[in-house]
DNA sequence: CGACGGAAGTTATACGTAAAACTTGCTGGA
DNA sequence: TCCAGCAAGTTTTACGTATAACTTCCGTCG
């Protein structure tokens, strides 16, 4: 209260209660066992609630050397699904008193902009999800510890990787399909050079060359509701035989495909039977409901966490990769 | 590369160049020009490049008495509402050489967190939604510079409000349907107490008390697909006569309700017409595509940023609502 | 009775940066 | 000729914290 307009310092707290800014720093710090007395610790705390001190972060990075904060790297906050991955990782974060900056590499336009300039924080390490390319060029030869979301587990540039058991996701559609009697496949993919892509595709085509008598198409499309619209009619409007599984790489691109299926005067499942992948909120609010493999977000995000506090304290990252399940709705049947 | 394992200092960078630690920092922070000469800032550029130097940003921030850095405090991130927000108001604050921390203030759950103490980051300034009300107590009585958003003009805590003219967007909505010819109205409010709500209700009930000949009743629900569908069941179940248009406070709301007019064996707009707000791109994807109010999140965020900033240097942040408009889509129709 | 050790502190220092204050050498104008 | 003034630097300092190293005062034990 006494002291002009800027905020008050360990040494303020320490005059206030009559004693030096080490003690202060000792009692705040809950090191002062065996070195203050209880009474005079006491005080200090009651001096530095009456002020309303708070540490100067900048100072006490600086003095440590290091900051409890990381950077996330993700590719967009368009979906919910990096929101949840943030949320994971921020949770976990939180409980070991670290704080997570997030970086949502900027789409394409512009020059590339430098995550570290951008976030404006003093870090101690990263987490990126790989599907944000154009970062990560900026991230390599810094010799923070980096922490790969969903990327190659081989050639990765981190210290360490994370992956969604994908091509289990992939296997599970498949299988269900292949169970409810489907054998011509179409494949909305996504557009992104990325390796959680194309882990997408190889898998369901190794999927389907072990199956006999059946049949997969490809195209691809930006992941968007109107650019899946659009890729997927132009497919339904070619000649020939039409597919009667539609495998898309995510949710988004299966509610996008929707709209094409319904404007072509078809219906799912009737016609065809829709599968996507993430499920989002949208999978619900889509009519009929989506079937489709269910990724835990948040559980990444806490893994990535983890994965990252493992390597700072030099402890080995968990192994293995993160369970996804498949979920069943409205949106397949055998098909007609 | 010399040097052992610990990141290079602008004194490491001096040693090379053959020059002191100050004319370092005189180049490097571009003002050099008349204190040092033009090849001898070129040899410290080179050698700065060569060691691969990054400011330390914790000592910088100390130095400097100023973090560049801001809190951005959501309610959640659960649509993509608040994720544009922030890329709005990151690339406002990016071109401005700040970073954002963005903080999802935890949903209702466990002991509010401390805000400042997750961040973990040092802070110029915070913007803050009104949504976020358990995070607000631990802001409120810190000195920070503080922009709210979505918040009471009147009686707010903050330094300055930007807000949304969502009473205009309610006032559209409610003109669109009165010249539709609809008469009887539901209205499915958010169960959240918070000031934009509030505005939604009073301003739907004062335009429809306007209105001759108009009923209005509302029903509330959490905000998720879920509870608006449980809560329009419940409605749709009521005797008496239904009502022709249903007013949801937004998108999502809108998308649980479709899914309870669905189940009843009604149809959109036929037999009711349903308004949202947000769009979000739930809006186009769900089926009849849904007549809304659009918000500009990413503008939201920039104007949050730019108050902010403006606050920062003192001068007057920028007056008036950010406009708002209809989109009128599928799902709204004359009554039959 | 002396000294030894622990309690309860204090003093001093370093972290890396930015910038104010100072130094040195030279050139050009009165 | 002499000094003003400028270019081209260097030296020094402060930011606020955490902690290592030091001090002082007592009580106790050999």
């Amino acid at each position: 209260m006494a002291r002009g307009s800027t905020r008050p310092t360990s040494r303020d707290v320490a005059q206030a209660a009559g004693v030096s800014q080490a003690a202060v720093s000792l009692v705040l710090g809950d090191k002062w066992r065996g070195r203050v007395s209880a009474p005079t610790a006491q005080r200090v705390r009651d001096a530095a609630q009456e002020l309303g001190y708070r540490p100067n972060l900048a100072a006490r990075n600086l003095r440590l050397g290091r900051t409890r904060t990381v950077l996330l790297v993700v590719p967009a906050l368009t979906t919910e699904f990096f929101a949840e991955v943030y949320t994971g990782a921020a949770r976990v974060a939180a409980a070991h008193g670290f704080g997570v900056v997030l970086y949502p590499s900027p789409e394409g336009v512009g020059p590339a902009r430098d995550p570290f300039a951008s976030a404006q924080a003093a870090l101690d390490g990263v987490i990126a999800s790989s599907m944000a390319a154009d970062a990560l060029t900026a991230i390599r030869g810094d010799q923070l510890p980096l922490v790969m979301l969903d990327s190659d587990p081989e050639g990765s540039l981190g210290t360490a990787t994370v992956n969604l058991d994908i091509a289990d996701g992939i296997r599970q559609v498949t299988e269900h399909l292949l169970a409810l009697g489907h054998r011509s496949f179409l494949h909305l993919a996504a557009d992104i050079p990325s390796w959680t892509f194309e882990v997408r595709a190889r898998e369901l085509a190794s999927r389907l060359d072990a199956a006999p008598g059946t049949e997969l198409r490809t195209i691809r499309a930006p992941i968007s509701i109107e650019g899946a619209l659009r890729a997927t009619e132009a497919a339904l409007a070619a000649p020939g035989p039409r597919p009667t599984a539609l495998v898309c790489d995510d949710d988004k691109l299966a509610a996008g495909a929707y709209k094409a299926i319904r404007r072509a005067g078809l219906r799912v499942p009737d016609d065809l039977s829709v599968t996507g992948l993430d499920d989002l909120g949208l999978a619900t609010a889509i009519d009929p409901e989506l079937t489709t493999v269910r990724l835990d977000a948040e559980a990444f995000g806490e893994r990535g966490m983890r994965a990252l506090l493992a390597v700072l304290e030099g402890r080995p990252p968990e192994k293995g990769d993160l369970p996804v399940s498949l979920v069943v709705r409205g949106s397949t049947a055998p098909p007609r």
